[in-house]
DNA sequence: TCAATAAAATGACCGCGGTCAATAAAAAAT
DNA sequence: ATTTTTTATTGACCGCGGTCATTTTATTGA
């Protein structure tokens, strides 16, 4: 059972990827188009889908791949120690993970692996998220009667929660930032009665 | 500007919704196709979408109908005061709101108005359940240090991630009535030093 | 160098959500 | 009653994601 992979493989799949990044640098992700990628790459439809199981798995590397270059930035700053600071350390993650609702939603979507076999890029990406987070708490000035671990995946849901309500029409007062800084304060550093 | 609703149109909605229902009984939410529901409903393709604007728009309607109904029971019964109570209480419309993926997501993608104008059942629940939290959390023995509208958010973002969790592999492990009870000890019942 | 075999690419085809000009049925106007 | 106007229904059609038997291209073995 050999199974090489001829270089024309690798040279298709790039072909599909950059035509995709272009198209959506010109449209965003949600009018992303297969036929529109199989034609900007000059390959068949059926070609795309023996390199990407479907359309969100295309998706899945692109904004994964994004985001880890984002998480890449916040990891080589100095760590942040206050809620403020942290929040601003994560601001440019934030901010892309809010830029389109198909974004978000997608994101929500693959967050968790189904199949501890399968795991895609942006469920790699949630993980990376909070390992750095858990980390950045360890040295923080936060409450430390639980976990960092726990408080790492508290960030994660208010975050979420905060994303969810900027795309919310009853909640626009408030911005995104605003609001998690209220959520973390709340939550990270608890008065010491 | 007269716009007179013929009787014929109620009769053809609540078709076209029990046909739905039927359904989703033997084969659940995702499964449903509308070729399926016009069929037994016994009307034409088109006359689904005169009645609603797509097939999400149906989907809100039942699950937001399904879920209105477990809040009449939870608002029923006596105010939880405790966390173990508040979860306990919630337990049925957590359940069915993690019955099936395609719910959870569906629940996400609507949880908030695009326009004030639209708010759907989802929307409408969700705000639902936040003032039902904030009504027992101010009656109930958690921390005052912060208002109870902001608890509610937060009891809300935890329940919300801790279901993510539960359709993920990697996270099989604890339950989500148990892990939703860790998060929200540490939320609002923080150790007063 | 030339079969034999494996890998990759192809495009006609399908499923299903959603549209819309045409038609039928009901209500209002005469 | 008959015409006019409004409201509801119809089904052929489209867009787009995804499939698969067939064909093309590369690799291996003699």
């Amino acid at each position: 059972m050999q199974k090489t992979t001829q270089k024309r493989t690798l040279k298709t799949r790039a072909r599909l990827i950059e035509a995709s990044e272009n198209l959506i640098t010109t449209g965003g992700y949600e009018a992303l188009r297969v036929e529109d990628v199989v034609q900007a790459a000059g390959v068949a439809k059926g070609t795309f889908f023996a390199h990407f199981r479907d359309k969100d798995a295309l998706m899945e590397i692109l904004i994964g791949a994004k985001l880890d270059r984002f998480l890449d930035s916040a990891e080589a700053r100095t760590p942040p120690r206050t809620v403020s600071e942290i929040i601003a350390a994560l601001e440019p993650v934030h901010r892309f993970m809010t830029s389109e609702r198909y974004v978000f939603d997608l994101l929500i979507r693959y967050s968790g692996a189904t199949a501890v076999a399968e795991i895609g890029p942006i469920a790699h990406f949630f993980e990376r998220y909070f390992r750095l987070v858990t980390m950045w708490l360890e040295a923080a000035d936060v409450r430390k009667d639980v976990t960092p671990e726990l408080l790492a995946e508290g960030v994660q849901a208010f975050a979420i929660q905060a994303m969810s309500l900027r795309f919310c029409a009853l909640h626009a007062a408030t911005t995104f930032s605003d609001r998690l800084e209220t959520y973390l304060d709340a939550w990270l550093t608890p008065p010491t009665g």
